[in-house]
RNA sequence: GGCCCCAUCGUCUAGCGGUCUAGGACGUCGCCCUUUCACGGCGAAAACACGGGUUCGAGUCCCGUUGGGGUCACCA
């Protein structure tokens, strides 16, 4: 079993059920899915788990595909949908029924629910109690619904060797007759993962830890199938800032909101999600490829993690600086439009490109780069935020209006001789240069941080900065 | 509650019996650079949950306690 599994080329996947968007857990474990083919050369593959069709959805899906691709992680493949496959689900469940491991249950929905209160009352482990494993068939009720049971072993104990857990042991006693089939012929999960994967070829099933107990059902089914056995690899899943499951409040939003809304680059969100919960060594930053080169299930830790927004921006600050100047001004080039209440013309979008490089060094994220154009695309007069103001007082006018009539007389409107003409201002009123580069830097963007001055005077370029200095004078 | 898993600075982690007076990163706090804000540089505070073992020697192995987490559906 192991040996033969461990010599087949390498496929693993990643299986969402489309009931939401594509969270950063899931997103995580698609990540070390996509990671581990890639590392061994093997192939990942994608399936959509949609066999509960009243809480599957089409923008689920779409959302999920599109997490997916915006993070780059590329399946090998069609996508498998797993409804489509019902058929051949309800196949092998025959076949395990044939076979003589697995039979009809016809106990009732409330039947179950009433021997699950009485379990519950007598403080005794909630599990189906196999009333129906042994019953002759000559007894089922006729023509009564009926679901079908896999008739798992009782005695004995089974361990998964997992690649991140470690050897881990449930006594086949804790198990009970897991349903395969429901009473209306369709699949449950536990039947369709187990049949997809094993059809799929699937070699690693990487995924959450919380369904580190659902492997050991899902083996008594491969057992009886005798069907190869996968390789588990059972991931902690992400917490909060505060240690509890991450949820909604802390961050378990969908990719899109990282992107979006936040402003993140993928590989930065990428590099975070690596890092959380796997390490190599003191590395840090740790691009695609090099992640491929290093990822090993091995160096997966085994506690879980807690999702920590100030390290992804920080990581995310680095990619924006490290990115492409043109990639950075079309991203931002839609909330500048938005701030503006207007579309960006083509000279405008130029100037945005040209700015990118005094502003992505400042810039965590998208939202920051956009936010720190803005003084680039705002008519005259600018509005003026409070700071701001208050260093347009009476001397930080003359200031400005000395620099003005300085700046005016640069024949060559250039960083280098704007610099030189504004020292010489400060150096003949005896001042610091803060002190005209402040005021100055009021009035041309109407706040008290931006780019060097140099640098936005040369961008303004002359006519709109001595127009902008005019305003205040 | 039964079963399973986990436990190094606030957070992510390095550590796979001795090189640990426990290393890195984020965050925090100083200082430097400096026209602002960032970036960058330097430095500081900050952890082996507790108790027993095993061993010449334990952060590293074993057991227990405590504390977290997961799971117990005709959901996935």
């Amino acid at each position: 079993m192991g040996a033969s599994t461990e010599t087949r080329p390498v496929v693993t996947r990643f299986a969402p059920s489309p009931t939401g968007f594509l969270h950063i857990g899931g997103a995580r474990t698609a990540l070390f899915n996509w990671l581990y083919a890639r590392h061994m050369g093997g192939k990942f593959l994608l399936r959509i788990e949609d066999t509960d069709r009243a809480r599957s959805t089409q923008p689920a899906i779409e959302a999920i595909l599109d997490g997916m691709r915006w993070l780059g992680l590329d399946w090998d493949g069609d996508t498998v949908f797993q409804f489509a496959r019902a058929d051949r689900h309800a196949e092998v469940a025959n076949e395990l029924l044939a076979k003589g491991h697995a039979y009809r249950c016809y106990a009732t929905t409330e039947e179950l629910a009433e021997l699950r209160e009485q379990q519950r009352a007598a403080k005794q482990p909630l599990r189906y109690d196999g009333r129906w494993r042994d019953r002759d068939p000559s007894e089922a009720p006729a023509g009564a619904p009926f679901v079908i049971r896999l008739k798992a072993p009782r005695e004995g104990e089974v361990t998964i060797e997992d690649r991140v857990q470690g050897a881990v042991t449930v006594r086949n006693s804790e198990l009970d007759d897991m349903i395969l089939l429901r009473s209306d012929g369709t699949p449950t999960y536990m039947l369709a993962v187990v049949v997809d994967d094993h059809d799929m070829g699937v070699t690693h099933v990487i995924r959450g830890d919380d369904h580190l107990n659902n492997a050991f059902r899902q083996l008594a089914l491969i057992r009886a199938m005798e069907w190869p056995e996968p390789i588990y690899a059972h991931v902690p899943l992400i917490h909060g800032a505060d240690g509890a499951k991450l949820s909604k409040r802390h961050g378990a939003l969908g990719v899109d909101a990282y992107r979006d809304e936040m402003g993140l680059l993928p590989e930065a969100v990428n590099n975070y999600l690596l890092r959380l919960g796997w390490g190599h060594g003191d590395a840090e930053i740790i691009d695609r490829d090099q992640a491929v080169e290093w990822f090993d299930l091995g160096g997966i830790g085994r506690s879980p993690a807690r999702f920590d927004m100030k390290k992804l921006e920080n990581l995310n600050g680095h990619y924006m600086r490290e990115a492409d100047d043109t990639r950075l001004a079309d991203l931002a080039a839609p909330g500048v439009a938005k701030a503006i209440d207007r579309e960006l013309t083509a000279d405008e979008h130029a100037l945005l490109l040209r700015s990118v490089p005094f502003l992505k060094v400042r810039a965590k994220d998208i939202n920051d780069l956009a936010d720190g154009s803005l003084f680039l695309f705002r008519a005259r007069p600018l509005d003026m935020d409070e700071k701001a103001n208050a260093l347009l007082d009476e001397p930080g006018k003359a200031v400005l209006a000395q620099a003005r009539d300085a700046l005016a007389a640069t024949s060559d409107w250039s960083a280098p001789d704007l610099e030189a003409a504004i020292r010489t201002v400060a150096e003949s009123a005896g001042i610091g240069l803060g002190k005209v580069a402040q005021p100055l830097r009021a009035a041309l963007t109407g706040r008290t941080t931006s780019p060097g001055i140099f640098d936005v005077l040369a961008l303004l370029g002359r006519e709109e900065s001595l127009a902008r200095m005019d305003d205040h004078i």
